[in-house]
RNA sequence: GUGGGUGUAGCUCAAUGGUUAGAGCAUCGGACUGUGGAUCCGAAGGUUGGGGGUUCAAGUCCCCUCACCCACCCCA
């Protein structure tokens, strides 16, 4: 494509974004209802907001350090001077809709979700996009371990249920803002002591948030980080025990779990609990589920003391992973010819349609085997034939396209065969 | 933001620096004006992503740019 303000540009979607194209939102459409559907069963409700938001939201919720903050939003000043952001994550967003509407006082579980898309402006490659969509999953105001323990289960039945047989689900816990200072700066000063060792990243890691060295792709820091001191030698008496009671909740549902110690996450309000799913088929974009706990976000961000857990999950990252074929629909199809059956068949398209049943009608006032040959291509279940002689008698052949059969009748009769 | 790869018809791809850039699939029309996705025949479809340069001659070589893909950072 040529480049801005020259002649013969033709325009695309924004870089980063995406048509989801007929053929291809029938899988969306089938994600999408069965999430809603097993979402629903553990008491979770629909929360939609907005997709834009005040800048200060993410500022204060996200967290100013973050990656996300920095460096990846879509901010704009809007005509009346306010700083907007298109939301890079949903978590602030369920955050400030409960303290505007005070849902906290309401007696209802605060179990929320949403399915909708979001926006960073970072580099697309596989598996991320400018525009991507999530489903986002929130509880406020349990701080029961077995909460977590039920969304981790929730979560893993979820993708199971979709289809992806290959993942893996794994569960850290990352302290609170009682003992991970302590780790933290052991995990930096033992990080200091073999600095040269380690890479420019890390380096620079090791200053603003050394836990996620943990995670760094370079064999020579993951060998480093093994001897590293771990989170578990530093927690304190109550992240300990809500670990270890997460962790027996889960073995009692029996999902499949493996503690990866290494397992931190990417923005900066989680306490406790972390945890993801990957899918092991192998690609570097494998992370399809990430969440956890965040017992003081709602406090920072100066709502009432609510504690939080939940989970995004990435629809595009789940749908690349997914082999599911819809259901083609089933619907009628009518040929006519003459300018009297054109009218019946007008007429009778809407009949049926009123009827329930999916019609399509086309004008081209083409012939009899042409329109045939296209309601076949075009993968009609019945074709209803109006032609000069029905609509004299008003009575109307239905064509079953598999079977090859045909049979006659008035409308009402038809319907009912079709609808059987 | 950093690095690598790729850009030719709607799609998948051909074309040693040398005629008017081709093929398959798809689309449309005809054979075929009361019954099918087949077959045959035909048509349409392109500023070779864009701009500049080298050359008698550029889809092909060089530079710039844009887009897409892939990887890093980070994340879903």
């Amino acid at each position: 494509m040529s480049g801005e303000g020259q002649a013969g540009k033709t325009l695309t979607a924004v870089k980063g974004t995406h048509d989801i194209l007929p053929g291809e939102v029938e899988v969306w459409q089938k994600v999408e209802s069965e999430t809603k559907r097993w979402l629903e069963l553990y008491g979770y409700k629909e929360l939609r907001a907005p997709i834009i938001e005040p800048t200060e939201l993410f500022q204060k919720g996200t967290g100013e350090t973050t990656d996300i903050v920095t460096k990846e939003m879509y901010t704009f000043v809007d005509k009346g001077g306010r700083s907007i952001t298109l939301r890079p994550e949903y978590t602030p967003s369920v955050a400030r809709a409960i303290v505007e509407h005070r849902l906290d006082l309401l007696g209802a579980p605060m179990r929320y979700y949403y399915i909708g898309p979001m926006f960073r402006y970072d580099k697309p490659q596989k598996g991320r996009y400018r525009q991507f969509h999530q489903v986002d999953v929130e509880v406020f105001g349990e701080k029961d371990p077995a909460l977590d323990a039920e969304i981790v289960e929730m979560a893993d039945g979820l993708i199971r249920g979709l289809g992806v047989a290959e993942i893996e689900t794994l569960i850290n816990t990352v302290g609170c803002r009682v003992c991970r200072p302590a780790f933290s700066s052991a995990l930096r000063e033992r990080a200091a002591a073999v600095q040269d060792r380690l890479c420019g990243d890390c380096r620079r890691k090791m200053e603003n948030n050394p836990l996620r060295i943990f995670d760094c792709k370079v064999e020579g820091c993951r060998e480093q980080a093994r001897s590293f001191p771990k989170i578990t030698g530093f927690l304190c008496a109550e992240c300990r025990e809500h670990f270890a009671a997460f962790r027996g909740h889960l073995d009692r549902y029996g999902v499949a779990y493996r503690h990866d110690e290494n397992l931190v996450r990417g923005l900066d309000y989680y306490t406790k609990t972390a945890f993801e799913i990957i899918d092991r088929s192998g690609g570097q974009q494998n992370a399809v589920l990430g969440g956890g706990r965040y017992d003081d976000m709602m406090r920072d961000f100066g709502g009432p003391d609510l504690c939080g857990i939940g989970f995004a999950l990435g629809v595009e990252r789940l749908i690349a992973r997914l082999s599911i074929k819809p259901e083609p629909r089933r619907f009628l199809y009518v040929v006519h010819q003459g300018e009297a059956a054109k009218a019946k068949a007008i007429e009778l398209a809407r009949f049926f349609r009123r009827g329930g049943v999916e019609t399509l009608i086309e004008f081209g006032g083409r012939s009899f085997r042409n329109q045939f040959g296209r309601a076949g291509k075009l993968g009609a279940a019945w074709v209803l034939i109006v032609g000069e002689d029905e609509t004299a008698k008003g009575i109307f052949q239905l064509k079953d396209m598999a079977a090859g059969t045909q049979v006659a009748g008035p409308p009402d009769e038809l319907l009912k065969g079709v609808r059987s």
